[in-house]
DNA sequence: TGTCATCTTGAACGATCGTTCAAAATCAAA
DNA sequence: TTTGATTTTGAACGATCGTTCAAGATGACA
């Protein structure tokens, strides 16, 4: 019968993100992932097989929790014609507080290695792709509920709110001025009348 | 008497700022230089300090060459009401052509270093607020030419065009649709009518 | 032509990189 | 208690990292 494994596979997973996270795909060696999960390098090694499958490990497990699982959770607490904007706001407190470093892995990805990777760039591609698409549904959805005017095309106010929102991520991670977050958040509201 | 330079500082500058362009900081080896230089280990040593200042230098002939001159240029060639235009429309289709890789050097360094370097990051601010700058500028002289509405507010709306435009170069690094890069232009142009 | 400050060259440094692997430790099952 | 599949451990690998530096090459000036 197998040994049980002494570490938690997700928290693992967990703190490997959160390293990547912090310091991007080439800034992040070995050795700090040894530090930042706990494990030891063999068992590392064992797990996964070596520092590239790893991170795509992490960024699936980021596109599970603060991607795909977040939306869902918005989905649901909100009205559609406020759903995007609360994204927003999120995106806009998203400055690095506690343990969480600033910005979004998936956009810091995108800019790091989408163009030399293209695996991890059509992961990329697919979880922007779903950003959009939620801008979209939520769209049409409020314009069933008659609380955005129909007259806004969803889709090209869909592709529209993704580059705000992209933008946005990017400022919060260099650290911007409140002011110009809320702008930008302000913006959004705008797009959605 | 010194001896001549055998090679041209600019043109060093130039090679050594496409290397960082394409790759980033932390994926661009001193091999890498050397190689997209053409100059000695040595020399490129003597001429400066290592590879953190030799990316400054870098990072500076890119803002003066692709920020600064190129506001300047289009500051000249166009009315205040094109003006942003013009630059959004070159950032569309700054995917990756030829030598220029994609996107732009200034927000790739400001996802990867600016929260971990605060002398780069302040260099990244500076740029992006002239740029928010050029935005507001550009707006207020189209008011004065009644070519944009007095409704809009110049400072909220330049904070969201920016917001915009670094979205729109996230894009068009990680090779995006050409229908999400126009739609995002499209918005742009919306916002100043 | 000889001098000398400067630039060029590339060998070499210690540190760190990502990766491998054999040995020790572990515990469920026999 | 013995067996054996599995995990843990950390030493060690070759490669590459950023950096240093002594020696050679260069050409303006005396």
């Amino acid at each position: 019968m197998p040994l049980e494994k002494q570490y938690n596979e997700t928290e693992v997973l967990d703190r490997a993100m959160h390293a990547f996270w912090a310091r991007g795909y080439a800034d992040t060696s070995i050795g700090d992932l040894i530090k930042a999960t706990g494990i030891n390098r063999g068992s590392l090694y064992a797990a996964y097989d070596g520092k590239r499958s790893l991170f795509i490990a992490a960024l699936r497990h980021y596109d599970k929790l603060h991607r795909s699982e977040f939306l869902a959770r918005i989905v649901k607490t909100h009205a559609p014609e406020d759903a995007i904007i609360a994204l927003f706001d999120v995106a806009a407190n998203a400055i690095g507080k506690g343990e969480r470093p600033p910005g979004c892995l998936l956009i810091n990805t995108a800019i790091e290695l989408s163009p030399h990777d293209a695996e991890i760039a059509g992961l990329i591609q697919s979880s922007i792709d779903e950003v959009e698409n939620f801008f979209c549904r939520m769209i049409e959805s409020a314009q069933s509920n008659r609380t955005i005017s129909p007259s806004t095309n969803p889709g090209e106010t869909a592709k529209a709110l993704l580059g705000l929102f992209l933008g946005l991520r990017v400022l919060a991670r260099s650290n911007a001025e409140e002011t110009t977050r809320r702008a930008i958040v302000a913006q959004a509201k705008r797009m959605l009348d």
